[in-house]
RNA sequence: GUGGCCUUAGCUCAAUCGGCAGAGCAUCGGAUUGUGGCUCCGAAGGUUACGGGUUCAAGCCCCGUAGGCCACCCCA
């Protein structure tokens, strides 16, 4: 074992896991630009009060999975990883006067998020998230639009199937007397509850709702639903936006248990999971709408949407999916020509000849170890290069042998038109491989 | 944060009752001094996760720690 390894709950995304990672989220970015969604970027921490007054001070994600700082000075500022993109997002919407733009301002960030969670298979204390905020809008088209955008993002990453369970939770005008009235219930039948739905009760009630415990299945089931108590206003909202996803053919499952896990959610709230598999770390991503965000950090009453998804999770749902490597983990694009020749220690000659191919704009590599020519083709050829530029004793004439690695075959170019046969065989090289190559993220 | 299972070479795994730590793959080299993927041969690679204990003797038994995984919890 080595001394050193990747911290707890964190992991090296060898190639292979970057390069995947990479499609993803070039897949988000593509898609948000597509929607209107205009890039950001917001610091890796935050003085923990953003996270504490926006995601709310009696949830798991502050009170026991904040990544905190070790401040270096007593009186310092108090710092944390952000567990989330969103508080940061609304952070800066309200310190750049975002309000002032043209309304509604739609951003996207994609980024590693922290939480000091135990690790488990999914579940890391560092991963990925791509997200979509778009700030100002009330909806209730908005928030199909965004439903729409991340079951779109999904399916093109190659999900075959996955679940969206919607909710809402209501919003300050009727949520406050719902908990009431589900504190009061459950409180008739403390008797029933376990220790730790007990010491919720006084808490979060609604917590108590989405619990997996079998004995209090029957209880949940007959417990007043919030769908059942929404004000008319947010019974309206829910309505409409149901309209527009049905309009929009976007198929999801109303599920009047969902609360979620993040205070300042109002509203609609959804999350998604792979078909089958609804429980443990496997929710896909998930979000909603936060109409109260921007004023608790101190901007004007403000709407909001959102969500986050997890790529890493998506990453190991497509696996998972496949077996084992799927579409996502397409090999990287090889090297045009690899530069070798008949003299090892000539080194300076190869290096000059495939900096000459890459100033050509090729993808080149050269041979730059000093190992015989034997090995040096061997190694091209397990690189999957199409092409082996062959240095030898023609070379005192201005010619290189080019070798079809694929073909077997070879010819010799002049030195001077080298770059230029390459990159025609090169291309009708690409033409003839173009049938057998699977188009890994399509609509 | 709670409970449980696991940890042997880079990877996947062997190792009889507690009795010499091994294989396949991968890596590097040779067969092959100017021609590749196959094949054959060889080399290198280990504080058996770490720290204690029991024993003539520990990869194996006991205790602790770390990490991973599973179920909770929670979510992404």
């Amino acid at each position: 074992m080595p001394a050193f390894r990747a911290p707890r709950g964190t992991r090296d995304l060898l190639p292979q896991d970057q390069l995947a990672l990479g499609r993803l989220r070039a897949l988000g970015e593509e898609l948000a630009q597509r929607y209107g969604y205009h890039p950001i970027a917001t610091p890796l921490f935050e003085q923990v009060a953003v996270f504490e007054r926006g995601i709310g001070e009696v949830t798991d994600v502050i009170e026991k999975e904040l990544f905190l700082l070790a401040p270096r000075e007593e009186d310092g500022e108090r710092w944390a990883l952000r567990p989330e993109p969103t508080a940061g997002i609304v952070r800066a919407y309200v310190q750049h006067g975002m309000q002032t733009w043209p309304q509604p301002v739609k951003l996207t960030m994609t980024a590693e998020m922290f939480r000091y969670d135990r690790p488990q298979a999914g579940r890391y204390r560092s991963f990925w998230q791509f997200d979509v905020e778009a700030i100002g809008d009330p909806g209730p088209a908005v928030d199909a639009e965004i439903i729409e955008l991340a079951s779109r993002f999904y399916r093109r990453a190659g999900i075959k199937a996955f679940t969206i369970l919607l909710n809402s939770i209501g919003d300050a005008a009727c949520r406050p007397a719902y908990v009431a009235e589900l504190t009061a219930y459950y409180r008739e039948h403390v008797g029933e509850l376990p220790p730790l739905e007990r010491s919720r009760l006084e808490r979060n009630a609604l917590r108590i709702l989405d619990s997996k415990d079998e004995s209090i299945a029957a209880l949940n089931a007959a417990a007043p639903k919030v769908t059942d108590r929404l004000c008319d206003a947010c019974a309206a909202h829910f309505a409409a936006v149901r309209e527009h996803l049905d309009a929009l053919e976007v198929a999801y499952t109303l599920e009047p248990r969902l609360v979620r896990g993040l205070d300042y959610y109002t509203r609609t709230a959804f999350e998604i999971f792979p078909a089958g598999a609804m429980g443990q770390q496997s929710a896909l991503g998930g979000g909603g709408r936060y109409d109260g965000l921007v004023e608790l950090l101190g901007g004007r009453p403000t709407p909001g949407i959102g969500f986050g998804l997890g790529l890493d999770r998506v990453l190991l749902a497509l696996r998972e999916q496949e077996g084992g490597a799927g579409a996502i983990d397409a090999p990287e694009p090889t090297p045009v020509g690899v530069v070798v020749g008949s003299d090892p220690a000539d080194t300076v000659t190869r290096l000059r000849v495939a900096t000459d191919l890459r100033a050509a704009g090729l993808a080149a590599r050269a041979e730059l170890g000093q190992r015989k020519l034997g090995k040096q083709l061997e190694a091209a050829a397990r690189d999957g290069a199409h092409f082996a530029v062959i240095l030898g004793d023609e070379l005192a004439s201005g010619n290189v042998q080019l070798r079809d690695l694929e073909a077997g075959t070879q010819r010799a170019v002049a030195l001077a038109d080298l770059a230029r046969e390459l990159q025609r065989a090169s291309i009708s090289h690409r033409h003839g491989l173009a049938a057998d190559r699977p188009e890994a993220m399509s609509d």
